[in-house]
DNA sequence: CTGTAACTTGACTTTTCCGTACAGTTTGAG
DNA sequence: CTCAAACTGTACGGAAAAGTCAAGTTACAG
């Protein structure tokens, strides 16, 4: 149970940029060495951004990428959901089909709705959130980020 | 986004197992048969429930595989949490430094905070379920379970 | 006692996902 | 006009996950 690395690389790359200003554009080399990334992954995602219509790209000496709207206005479930597509795929029953039937499981699948509602439970909390609320790197101290896990 | 086959198959076998009665147990082959997944399969991830205390199993030729504890007393989430670890890991933020570094977000990780709401959100749905809640096979019909994704 | 049906275990193969590299295209500065 | 800096896209290699196979151990039925 865990994000892909598009998922959270994308949501980065969004924050980055629109911690740029919404005039200004962000280039691969800049975004790289803010996030520590390599420029090659991060012109990876970003087509990926671009091919969703999330950031527009300019070319040339001058160049970078800009947000296509404003960064309050893009939701990060938005992003996940472009970029990881859902929880369940839609060979989530075929899966387990034996030729006609749906499911193994009597009539019907249990497990596929608490999939639902693990889904629903995640994009009431990506959707609350968008990229300028991450942008603005909420009041979180560093001590809390580090403990709690371990100790 | 999404679970990984050894927490979605742990979650079948076990309700499986819970199907067969609080006396029962159920072989390798008739879980296999009952979910469509292969055999070897089937013994790899039951290997896992038992390391992690879910199910004990008898060999011989009356063998098969019970439930440790009563149905109602397994929480969904203990075995997700059990075969798949957490939504980040440690090395969240290694991934991501630079060297003494935390995060490459000055001072603080938006997103690490609210990838822990998502977790939290996730357990709270999982937490409420248990095994036998799935096992008693809810009040899905079929009709549900095919349409309103494509269409 | 013997055989069969079951669990146990480790290694192996296949598939999928990540990250990287490289060759190509565009554009503005000088 | 030329060059450098930027984006674009494909293709390759490695690592992790998923699935499979085979050999071994146990235990009950007959």
């Amino acid at each position: 149970m865990k994000f892909s690395t598009l998922e959270e690389f994308g949501i980065r790359c969004l924050v980055q940029i629109a911690r740029a200003g919404p005039s200004g554009a962000l280039t691969i080399p800049e975004i790289s060495e803010r996030e520590g990334l390599s420029e090659a992954n991060v012109a990876k995602v970003l087509r990926l951004l671009r091919q969703e219509g999330f950031v527009v790209a300019s070319r040339g000496k001058t160049g970078g990428y800009a947000l296509t709207r404003p960064a309050e206005e893009i939701r990060v479930g938005e992003v996940i959901h472009a970029l990881g597509g859902k929880l369940y795929d839609d060979e989530f029953c075929e899966r387990h089909s034996g030729g006609e039937e749906v499911c193994r499981h009597e009539g019907a699948c249990g497990i596929q709705a608490l999939w639902e509602e693990v889904q629903d439970a995640i994009d009431r909390v990506l959707n609350r959130k968008t990229i300028a609320d991450l942008a603005q790197t909420p009041l979180i101290r560093r001590e809390d980020l580090l403990g709690g896990r371990r100790s």
